[in-house]
DNA sequence: TTTTGTGAATTGCTTCACAGCA
DNA sequence: TGCTGTGAAGCAATTCACAAAA
């Protein structure tokens, strides 16, 4: 395959950006979009924009911009996101269940199939924001993940869980991995991981505090 | 001032997740860790590290390695969090209150002082998280901000609030957001911000998963 | 010997600038 | 004219490789 791996990360993630863009130029009734617009709106210059589309394609009409609803389109079908995909939430604390009752997944292509807690004690307990679901034991998670095909999970445990829960989900048979613990987690190169940690993007904004003024 | 904007925005990330590793290995009671250590632990080079260490100084001992106790110090340092700041909290919905009741913030020396919401008729609610806090309404933001000298605000509103509560955290005198809204604020370039998108995560590891295999 | 710190080489990303199309 | 798509140029970040220190 000639494109995929030779395309510069830090454009895949703008992609996303794009989307969401454009999604909201949708909603505004917008019908097309040129790149100097779509990057004035995202910090970005217009070539910027038109790079980073170039890596997956022409979408473009010279002298009229993009089409918002066919970039849309193409866009998730280049993310993957065109299809619904099934998701399992590891961890039934605090933290689980805002994620469970977070309404922006499902927008976005993404159904929270299964909620699973190590303290099996908790097994049973419904949930507010997902009342399909309740919280089943940690040993359930594969049957799960085969019968509802699915390949990612959200792993939202305090800190020193995370790695052994970690593993327990990839044993599932999970790919990918969406870490709210605050710790670098130790998986096979074949398994994608993104972790977010809070702490992270406070200090980021700290630093950046500290640098201007006082 | 020689160094600082020279630094690449990379290396400012790592710092964190160095700093990350640094707390989890003293908290093992290990001493002393070598770039080498520090970097496979993160799935870094050791050159990597070193390099990122030295745009900010000499810290390491040849033959040694990296004084654990002292390099932490010196890391927060860098990132400003070795002094406790004061931050508030905008929104007090489902993820505000889920924010409000995380623990990690006080560790890594940040401390809630407030939390704020449009809905007037949730002022004086108290919440489960935080026993000293009480939900205020929005108008009084600056005053708090002044008396306790915040400069960092965390956004937790639904995405149609959220550009209106930027501009209102701007104008109580928060200097930089912590924005989990998904939309791209439009601040002034003097206000640092940084944006928390759990779909854009979502994105991301949808589009890995389906580079390698189905 | 082990490991740091750092110029030099390399790789990768972004910006430029313009041909081509509507 | 207005805008896209894209090689070429320029800039930034990473890796290399080695002198110096413990």
């Amino acid at each position: 395959m000639t494109g995929r791996d030779s395309i510069p990360a830090p454009a895949v993630q703008r992609l996303s950006l794009y989307l969401r863009q454009l999604e909201a130029l949708q909603f505004s009734g917008v019908g097309t979009v040129s790149s100097k617009q779509l990057g004035r709106s995202l910090g970005l210059s217009d070539a910027q924009v038109r790079k980073d589309l170039g890596y997956f394609g022409q979408f473009g009409h010279p002298g009229v911009g993009y089409r918002v609803d066919g970039l849309i389109q193409r866009v998730r079908g280049i993310l993957g996101t065109d299809k619904v995909s099934n998701v399992v939430l590891v961890g039934a604390g605090n933290p689980g269940r805002a994620l469970a009752s977070f309404r922006g997944f499902s927008k976005k292509g993404f159904e929270v199939v299964g909620i699973f807690d190590s303290d099996s004690s908790l097994a049973g307990q419904p949930l507010a924001g997902l009342p399909t679901c309740v919280i089943q034991p940690m040993r359930e998670m594969a049957v799960v993940v085969r019968t509802k095909s699915v390949r990612l999970g959200i792993l939202a445990v305090p800190a020193p869980s995370a790695q052994t829960a970690a593993a327990e989900m990839v044993a599932a048979g999970l790919r990918g991995i969406l870490n709210f613990a605050p710790i670098s987690l130790q998986t096979d190169p074949s398994i994608a991981v993104s972790t977010v940690d809070l702490a992270v993007h406070l200090e980021q904004l700290s630093f950046q505090m500290t640098g201007s003024a006082g």
